[in-house]
DNA sequence: AATTCGGGGCG
DNA sequence: CGCCCAGAATT
């Protein structure tokens, strides 16, 4: 199969200028100081919708803590959701750990090293795939990105809409001629660093690009138009009241999330869905927790702002007597120990206000 | 094919 | 505020 795509492009020229320039402007990533197998996966993983500048620390943290896959394998769930703490998308770090077990108790601690076998583990799609095969095992397997989407979108000057699944597939077409076989880990690693650090969404570096001369919308002045991509549904709004409820001995309630969904295995304190009059409010705090509890208004309020949904939290204080026996995924803890336990960041924002007001 | 999963940084 | 980020799983 010939230059279908872009006429004007030289695949052989793109390779050599992309590869040239990945290696002279490539940023020290601590990722990036060996291509062992493990590393390249948690990395991937993290790197997931996640910015580079703010995975490095987690993944220094996570690789203290878990150097082997054994360690992360056999770790309490709790520990792995904390070191995860403040990540999001806090399934990630579950399907990575299941997914280190599957291949150290399957596969003899050897992260497989086909696309076929290495995408039935938990987590790793096509993308993560990829980008394992191709930087640690160095295979000529593409790496599908945002970053890839937007560079590749430019480049051959293509109106497919980047939100479709399909087009991640043709630009996974095109990238089985186009990558570099002799040294596929740079040329996807290029790619991408081409894509943050030039090929950026606004205002692209277009007269910093190695492959400027080659690059279609370049020519015809669609850059900044390019890519192409529907726009997103507008999240919608959740109100919510939280509780900090104290014993007499000053201990606290804290509540496990469900094991599924938003937040999933995640704590945080009592929580009702809604807005409520005092006489409500101390009903269902009676219902859901065995508490006897009336509350008072903090004056203190959280926004915070999901991909596709706001939580409009009204913080609540007061002094709570058992009723009851505790429900099963609920605890009642020192102000001391809530550090073992993770919190998504729209709570700790809660629990922040409650140490500054000396609630704890 | 469309939704659900977090959180932060930037114009 | 809206957009995007080294996406995958679920429906």
């Amino acid at each position: 199969m010939t230059e279908t795509y872009n006429e004007n492009i030289s695949y052989s020229d793109f390779r050599r200028q992309l590869i040239e320039w990945y290696q002279a402007h490539k940023r020290e990533l601590p990722w990036r100081e060996s291509n062992d197998p493990y590393h390249i996966w948690v990395s991937e993983i993290m790197l997931q919708q996640t910015r580079v500048d703010t995975v490095i620390p987690y993944y220094e943290q996570f690789m203290r803590k878990f150097p082997e896959m054994e360690d992360l394998a056999y770790a309490e769930e709790e520990e792995i959701l904390k070191v995860w703490e403040g990540l999001g998308y806090y399934s990630r770090v579950r399907n990575l750990q299941a997914a280190v077990r599957e291949v150290v108790e399957h596969y003899g601690s050897v992260v497989p090293d086909t696309r076929k076998e290495i995408e039935q583990l938990k987590g790793v799609g096509p993308y993560t795939a990829g980008a394992i095969l191709s930087i640690a095992y160095a295979k000529a397997e593409p790496a599908v990105d945002g970053n890839v989407m937007r560079v590749l979108s430019r480049v051959f000057c293509m109106e497919d809409d980047i939100g479709k699944p399909q087009t991640r597939k043709k630009h996974e077409a095109i990238l089985y001629e186009l990558i570099d076989k002799s040294d596929p880990s740079s040329f996807n690693q290029g790619l991408m660093e081409l894509g943050a650090l030039v090929c950026t969404p606004t205002s692209p570096g277009c007269l910093l690009c190695p492959v400027r001369t080659q690059c279609l919308a370049y020519e015809r002045g669609q850059q900044e138009r390019l890519p192409i991509k529907m726009k997103k549904k507008k999240a919608k709004s959740i109100e919510l009241e939280s509780f900090l409820l104290k014993t007499e001995k000053g201990e606290l309630l804290i509540e496990k999330r469900p094991d599924k969904g938003l937040l999933a295995g995640l704590w945080q304190l009592p929580v009702l869905e809604g807005r409520f009059d005092p006489g409500e409010r101390q009903q269902k705090l009676a219902e859901k927790y065995h508490i006897e509890a009336e509350p008072s208004a903090a004056n203190f309020q959280v926004k915070h702002i999901f991909s596709h949904l706001i939580w409009e939290i009204e913080l609540y204080v007061g002094r709570a007597n058992r009723n009851g026996e505790l429900p099963a995924n609920c605890r009642i803890i020192k102000a001391e120990e809530l550090e073992q336990y993770a919190f998504p960041v729209s709570q700790q924002k809660l629990l922040n206000h409650c140490l500054e007001e000396g609630w704890l």
